[in-house]
DNA sequence: CCAACCTTACCGCGATCGTGTCAAGGTTCC
DNA sequence: GGAACCTTGACACGATCGCGGTAAGGTTGG
């Protein structure tokens, strides 16, 4: 059983979270374990990690787990995510005054925090 | 009153909310109408059509006004939709499989489909 | 083989979401 | 000045969230 992975209490001793909410965890879609044979779940260094850091990622921001379901929704259905990234930019009154250049810019902005946030 | 804006009921008929709910929805933050003197409510054509284009994203995809409400704080506060985007961008188990390259091109796919969503 | 794990599936329970409704008071308009 | 609006604030209520617990049963290891 120690082939590099904990079982569901020892993950949930070394991350903070209780077992219960490691199941619950993985029923919002967030965090899978690999199963045993039998079926138990396995908890490899790369999903201690990401437990971690989605505990830290929370409570830094006040955010909940079916918020971080949403999040998780917007990246599996680009539709979903298009009406929404749609309906905050039909903000302005005339879309033509605000042309792709602007929001090309928006998204480079985006995509700096991200490299920045990734290099930390 | 009638200078081209509705009162909170008129506008409530037009849009299919509820009086009760354009209050809601205005406390989330996602729709704040004008201001008569007096302090009462006043929806332009403006405000009408994205309370009708809003209603139709909520029961399209079956989002809540909370979820749409974090997708806010996600456009308000760039800290957190960094910590979000990099918490999902870590799943790789080494980012260097996958680098600059890769997650470049998803994200001008995403760019595709916000055009596609806005050329509609 | 038995204690100590694990699994899924429930019940509970305070908090929040999505609504309606009602109260107490100000505004508009004829 | 009175009917018909509007305001904010509260109470209510079913549904879900976030979490603990328990029950019934399978697995593991000394």
């Amino acid at each position: 059983m120690s082939v590099d992975a904990l079982t569901i209490h020892e993950a949930a001793e070394t991350t903070g979270w209780s077992p219960r909410m490691l199941r619950y965890v993985e029923s919002m879609g967030l965090i899978q374990s690999k199963r045993s044979p039998a079926g138990y779940r396995l908890y490899g260094p790369e999903e201690l990690q990401r437990l971690r850091t989605l505990r830290e990622l929370l409570n830094a921001h006040d955010v909940g787990l079916a918020e971080m379901g949403f999040a998780l929704r917007l990246r599996r259905e680009p539709e979903l995510a298009a009406a929404v990234d749609a309906w905050f930019e039909a903000k302005p009154k005339r879309p033509d005054d605000v042309p792709a250049a602007d929001w090309l810019r928006f998204e480079q902005e985006k995509h700096q925090r991200l490299l920045e946030a990734a290099l930390s």
